[in-house]
DNA sequence: CGTTGGGTTGATCGACCTCAATAAAAGTGG
DNA sequence: CCACTTTTATTGAGGTCGATCAACCCAACG
C-alpha cells in the first residue's frame, strides 16, 4: 500500500529535447487548448518570458499534498496522476492530467493533492506568484482560467456520480469513454484506441476498485468483444455497449 | 425511485417577508460570505440593482439539470439539494448549498445539475447574462467568482475521496464534520448541534449509500454516544471519535 | 538468469444492498 | 382536536457485488 515507494523525491528538471513543442508557446502543439488560449500574439510572447519548459521522466513526483505550492505547470506532453492520500494509506486518484492540462488552477497556497508523472513529461512551468500578477494584470486570462476551473468542477461532479452511484462494470465504461474523449480533445476525429498510460491500481483508485476488480471486469469486456487488452492500452470495438453503461 | 415525484414545477417566487436580509445587499447577513464580499460599497449598490430577492417555500424546484440558464443565485437563508440523475432513475446528490452559497458559479449556458428547497429558502436572483456582463466590468468579482470555484473543486475533490475511498460509517461522519464546519461559517464557534435539513434518502444520495445503511449507522453512532439524534439534526458529543473517522 | 512490478485468475468473505415490515412523524381535511 | 393519509425513519433477514487473500504468469531489466 505504499505508493511513493519508487518514486524518487528529487526532481529531473532537464531542458526538453523536443524544442519547439516546449520552448515557443507561439508554435506550442497545446496552444488552442490551455490557458494560453486566452492571449494574444503579443501577450503570448510576454508569458513566454515567464515559462520554463522542462521534461520529466516517468514516476516521477511533481508535488506533493500539503506541500507550499511554488509553481504552475501547463503539461505539453505525457500523463500525470493527481491524487490524495488518506493517513493509512489508502489512495483515491482525482484526475490525470493530459497535454493542454493546467495543474494549479486555483493558484492557491498549498497543493490540495499529489502529482506525479506517469510517462515522461513535457511541461511549461511559472512561478505561482508570477503567474498570478501576470493574471491580475489580464482580465481575459482570469476569465480563461475560472472557465476552465469550471469545467474541471463538472468534471469532478460526474466523477461523484461515478463514484457514488455506478456499478463497477460501469465505472469502466465511463472512465474508458471519458478518456477516450479527453484524448481526442484538439483533434477533429475521435480513435477508437484508448491509450492507457496508467496501470490497472491507478484505474481502481481512481474508480473506487481494487486492481483485481478493474482487471477482471477487462478481462470481461474483451471476452464480450466490447475491446481489445492491447500493450498499454486498449482497442473499443463495441461503442453502443460502452456508451450504453456509460451514460448519464 | 421518482425523486420528481412531489416538487411542484410552479416556481413561487414570492416577495420575501423578512426584508433587511434579503433586499438590501449593504444589510444583507451572507454579505461577507459570498461574492458580494469582492465589492466596495459603491459598486454594492450597482449590484442591488441587478439583484432580485425571493422566497421559495421547501420542496420546490429551483432549476433543472440540462435546462437552459437563465439566472445566477445567491442564497441567503435555508438549503438546497444541488443533484444529477442518471437515466434510470438513480440520483447522486453533489451538494449542499447553504447561506452564502452561490449557484452558477461557472455562468454556463446550461445547468449541470438541478436544484430544490429542501427548507423555506430566500435568495437573491440575478439574470445570468447581466450578472456576467457585471462580472466582465468588474475583474476583483471575477477574482472573487475564480476563488470561490476553486473552493467548490477543492470540495468536489475531497468528496470524491469520500466516495471512493472510505467505509459507510466514515462517509457519515465526514458528512457530519463537513457540514458542522459549513454551518459554522461566518461566525466564530462551531456549534455541537448540527442541522439536517436533508432526509436520509439525501444523505445517502450524497454519500453513495442507501436509506438504510444512512439510518443504521446513525443509530449506530448514537446507541455508542457518539452523538444523540434530535428532531431536524444531530448533537455532537463524541468530537474526536468522530474527527478520527473523517480524518483526511 | 534472478528479481521486480504489473497483470490475471480463483476461492472465499463480508460490507453494504435489497426486500419487507413496522414505527414514528408530519401533514390534511373534517 | 381527532381520524386518516403520506412521508420519513427504523429494524430485521437474507442476498450479492466487489473486496480480500493467495497463487501464478509474464515482461523488463540489471
Amino acid at each position: 500500500m505504499d505508493h511513493s515507494s519508487n518514486l524518487t523525491q528529487i526532481k529531473v528538471l532537464a531542458p526538453c529535447p523536443n524544442v519547439h513543442s516546449a520552448v515557443d508557446c507561439e508554435h506550442c502543439k497545446v496552444r488552442a487548448l490551455s490557458v494560453c488560449a486566452a492571449l494574444e500574439a503579443d501577450e503570448l510572447a510576454e508569458l513566454n518570458r515567464y515559462a520554463h519548459p522542462f521534461c520529466l521522466s516517468a514516476k516521477q513526483n511533481l508535488f506533493a499534498q500539503e506541500e507550499e505550492s511554488t509553481s504552475v505547470y501547463n503539461i505539453t506532453d505525457g500523463a500525470v496522476r493527481l491524487y490524495k492520500i488518506l493517513p493509512d494509506g489508502r489512495r483515491q486518484i482525482i484526475g490525470f492530467a493530459l497535454p493542454g492540462d493546467f495543474l494549479g488552477l486555483s493558484m492557491a497556497e498549498r497543493n490540495a493533492f499529489s502529482a506525479d508523472t506517469l510517462t515522461t513529461v513535457s511541461a511549461c512551468q511559472f512561478s505561482r506568484i508570477e503567474f498570478s500578477n501576470l493574471v491580475d494584470k489580464k482580465p481575459q486570462l482570469l476569465r480563461r482560467l475560472h472557465n476552465l476551473a469550471s469545467h474541471e468542477l463538472s468534471l469532478a461532479q460526474d466523477q461523484m456520480v461515478i463514484l457514488g452511484r455506478r456499478t463497477a462494470e460501469e465505472k469502466i465504461a465511463a472512465f474508458l469513454m471519458g478518456l477516450r474523449k479527453r484524448w481526442g480533445r484538439g483533434s477533429d476525429h475521435l480513435s477508437v484506441l484508448v491509450p492507457l498510460p496508467m496501470t490497472r491500481q491507478d484505474i481502481g483508485d481512481f474508480l473506487g476498485l481494487t486492481v483485481e476488480t478493474v482487471s477482471r471486469l477487462m478481462t470481461k469486456l474483451a471476452r464480450e468483444k466490447v475491446l481489445v487488452i492491447v500493450p498499454d492500452g486498449v482497442r473499443l470495438l463495441n461503442m453502443d455497449r460502452l456508451e450504453k453503461l456509460a451514460e448519464t
